[in-house]
DNA sequence: TAGGGTGCCTACCTCCAGGTAAGAAACATT
DNA sequence: AATGTTTCTTACCTGGAGGTAGGCACCCTA
């Protein structure tokens, strides 16, 4: 509790936002929450992600350590992602998240 | 659950996301926690944050309900801002992301 | 009369998250 | 041979979040 304010490379807050911060991470959590997805699931789930954007945001949390991919190479191809551990406890904003969210859309 | 995939306009975590979802105002709720505080206060609390976006972001979390200003013409002014009841509510949400930060701030 | 403490506004600009569009590898099916 | 399926890549472009810089209004104190 020192009277530096806040320091940036220590805010827990600043951490979460810079791991799942982007518009799209939050609801690729909250779509592999259960169970593993195919690449092509989590495209038809959320239709308004571009293609491109998907698999950044997917590499993103793979490279974070928040998911795991698992590709088969079969013909055609199949890729799984799923939570990780550490994914998993992610999901305690995604619930928050939803409470708050649904709290105020019927508002 | 119908086979549509995600509506925008009903998604609660769009919703959260379209309220508190920008780079400061998870920052704010958490700086407002304990008290009201006044504007030079959370200045000083948040010192990278720009004067005009502070301004700002404080107006959207007023115009959202989240939290209240109240203003007292004396000289020189005073400002507080609080929490409300709605703003409140955004509390879990903070506290997960402060857990979750922590997580992967010590690994 | 000049500066200082408040809380705020405005014009301008930069940068990058995210969108669009197209294509590629590799085989199966028709 | 032509088309489909699936996962992913690359080049290009735009909108808007957020930063910078400066000014304003008010009165106090020196």
């Amino acid at each position: 509790m020192s009277t530096i304010p806040r320091d940036t490379a220590h805010c827990p807050v600043r951490k979460a936002m810079n791991l799942i911060g982007s518009k799209w991470k939050v609801l690729l959590l909250e779509n592999l929450r259960d169970g593993l997805k195919r690449y092509g699931e989590l495209k038809r789930l959320l239709p308004d992600i571009s293609e491109k954007v998907l698999i950044q945001e997917l590499k993103d949390l793979v490279a974070s350590g928040l998911i795991a991919k698992h590709a088969y190479p079969e013909i055609p191809p199949r890729v799984e992602y799923e939570l990780t551990d550490s994914g998993r406890q992610a999901l305690p904003i995604v619930d928050s998240l939803v409470a708050f969210g649904k709290q105020h859309l019927a508002a």
